[in-house]
DNA sequence: TATTGTTATACTCTATAACTATA
DNA sequence: TATAGTTATAGAGTATAACAATA
């Protein structure tokens, strides 16, 4: 089993690389990086959150986050603001521009990748989503 | 389509990151960084390549790539040779020293992986390398 | 004492452009 | 002139540990 576990992991790794080399040029025409991007993804659509939720959803440990949310700040593009319950935490949302910018990069993100896929059938997306699917549920599997 | 699109999308994306997240451990527990791993990896069971070659593959511009190979050096994991016939190029590979890295690291990462699909059967493993391939075709597909 | 987030530190990756040496 | 790789530069992400403010 050790050649078939391999050559779906060689693939979903392709898929991956190739589905980011495509979305990290678009991002990167509006002068984001892709951990810029993936928070103002995160952040898009909701009405803010605390940096440390932000932290979780985006795998960044909060020394990095700290850096990242800086540089986002300097654009104005997110705001920060101290929680009124508790005062430790800091509330993070997008500012208009910030707003202005999702709603402008990330349909152009997905719209980049989606062109490919006309082509594609409802039964097409459903095995593709089955197939991931069943992979997601057991590469969540709690290891030590 | 769109929602159809986005939810793929969406769990090739968690399905990468998984898998990445599991992997990265491992990997750092030997004192590697991705980039330093990827080479490794491409290098594994090879003669040795030009570093054009390796950039090629690991998409790596030169300019990063020959930081992460004078890390790799360092570490005494690769060695460079100047080419015989053209001398502008060199070549990379695996000292003895890295060749015992990747024997060890990456079964244990591949193998870090592979404990949770002791219930993935044949079946399972062709229906999703079907619909992985088809992604990656359509992902492939040239765009401007 | 514990938690939220910042600061400081040190390293790595990254792209780009100028450069060296070979072809 | 063109190509292979290095060097220099500047910016960004990363983990970690020490820290301040608040709970």
């Amino acid at each position: 089993m050790d050649k078939r576990y391999l050559r779906s992991i060689r693939l979903l790794s392709e898929c991956m690389q190739l589905f980011e080399q495509a979305s990290a040029r678009k991002v990167r025409q509006f002068g984001l990086t892709h951990s810029q991007f993936d928070i103002i993804a995160t952040l898009g659509n909701t009405p803010g959150m605390t940096c440390k939720e932000l932290g979780e959803r985006t795998l960044m440990t909060k020394g990095t986050l700290t850096g990242v949310l800086d540089r986002l700040e300097e654009k104005r593009l997110i705001q920060r603001e101290r929680g009124a319950d508790d005062r430790r935490q800091l509330f993070v949302r997008l500012s208009n521009s910030g707003e202005q910018t999702f709603a402008e990069v990330f349909p152009q993100v997905v719209e980049n990748g989606k062109q490919r896929f006309t082509s594609y059938t409802a039964d097409d997306y459903q095995t593709l989503e089955d197939a991931l699917l069943k992979l997601k549920q057991h590469l969540e599997q709690d290891q030590r």
